[in-house]
DNA sequence: TGTACATCAGTGAACGCGCGTTCACTGATGTAC
DNA sequence: TGTACATCAGTGAACGCGCGTTCACTGATGTAC
């Protein structure tokens, strides 16, 4: 008997089983990379025959999405969660978002590559990751919002944006960031992506040998970032 | 007989054969991508028994970092021949140089991956790949060496850097760019890693449904790039 | 220039492996009365 | 509460496929004298 309401057991063990499977696979993705991920290896760790992973996953691909949504989600909980403290303003903020996205990357470097790294080949990823990975993207754009509000990031400013790019920007503004005016989402999206470009070029190894303090390095190009974000100047 | 000097018949078609191969194989991995390139698969389209390979590369690897190798020298002669036109200084030269490096970036988006992608799972780039690699990044140093020769660049500024940014800067500034002060090596890697972020984030759709005009906004970002490089200064 | 030998390219078979997915099935859990 | 039936999880075998690499071999090209 099942009261109205509460989970059968075998809705339980169901739910469980598919975070086992996720988990299983998200560690083996971190020792052999996304697109040598395998059902069957899955399987075998978790202790099922292969086919029976098609009971709770439809297909590889269909596992794959399911890890790239989970990496999207987890990412965004760890940058909402440093956008919270909002003691020092913007900058301070974002220094720590940036170290909070940066820890993450570092701790679960595969998860990173998953999402910000090539497209894994031959998959096409649906819809369904899109609303987590703007999850992302919001945290830094809530930050801007805050900025300009606050006045801690100047909102007039004489210089214009080429009209295909205010158009762009326009339709980001009327839906995800009202008042932020069009050089300040184009300063955002300048320091947005040279984040994503310096984590990558560290973990990807293209800084092996240039760079050796790499926390320090970061912290200088997030702090410089920073300056650039709300006032247009970098040094 | 052979004379001394001239190659001989089977070392022409060797050489042909290999560069085949390559071709082939870069061909083939802009269908499947790079960690789904197969041995097997190269030799039947060559029209040669997979074993036969092995007479041209030891390894599946050793193709593979042929491949890399290739990808950085094609890009560093793009970039290479973008920077050689000198008019309008600084900023016009960043401009061309960054639009030709997206421009090959587009033309060979698999290459591109290859590269500057998540590195191939399994796959170990040997060290021959650092020389290729570092041709492409002197394009950019020695941009900022003529800019700190001409005075565009202002070589004095008051802003230091932290000590261990700096041992890392002087280190480089030594090998690769006398002359060149902290503050405008850092700013070079501000931009360096944006363009590259930038670039990746065009390509591996992370700026799907949000820019509709990259190479309006690609231009603009640069422009505000290069402007922060000569100036410190973005908009 | 001509011959004898060494080098090398390419063949074809084989080894041992793993993969995603389908399918008919058994047995356990859940539901309706 | 007890029984009859429906739903679902998991099994095990099979299909058809591709992979990297090794090895003994044939036959062509190159070299030394």
């Amino acid at each position: 008997m099942t009261a109205a309401g509460a989970t059968t057991v075998r809705a339980r063990v169901r739910a469980e089983l598919t975070q086992e499977i996720k988990d299983t696979a998200r560690r083996q993705m971190a020792e052999v990379g996304s697109s040598a991920l395998s059902l069957r290896a899955v399987a075998r760790e978790v202790g099922m025959v292969s086919s029976a992973v098609y009971r709770y996953f439809p297909s590889r691909d269909a596992l794959l999405t399911a890890l790239i949504i989970d990496a999207y989600e987890s990412l965004a909980e760890v940058a909402e969660e440093a956008a919270t403290d909002k003691r020092g303003g913007v900058t301070a903020r974002w220094l720590r978002v940036t170290r909070a996205i940066r820890r993450w990357a570092q701790a679960n470097p595969h998860d990173y590559a998953l999402i910000y790294g090539s497209p894994v080949p031959g998959y096409r990823a649906p819809e369904d990751t899109v609303p987590p990975a703007l999850r992302v993207s919001l945290v830094a754009l809530d930050l801007l919002r805050d900025g300009v509000a606050s006045g801690e990031v100047a909102a007039n400013d004489s210089s214009t944006v080429p009209r295909p790019v205010h158009v762009d920007l326009e339709r980001a503004r009327d839906q995800f960031a009202p008042d932020v005016p069009d050089h300040v989402l184009s300063r955002g999206l300048m320091v947005w992506t040279q984040m994503f470009g310096t984590i990558s070029f560290e973990l990807f190894g293209h800084l092996h040998n240039v760079i050796h303090d790499y926390d320090a390095f970061f912290d200088h190009q997030m702090r410089q970032a920073g300056r650039l974000l709300v006032s247009g100047i970098a040094d």
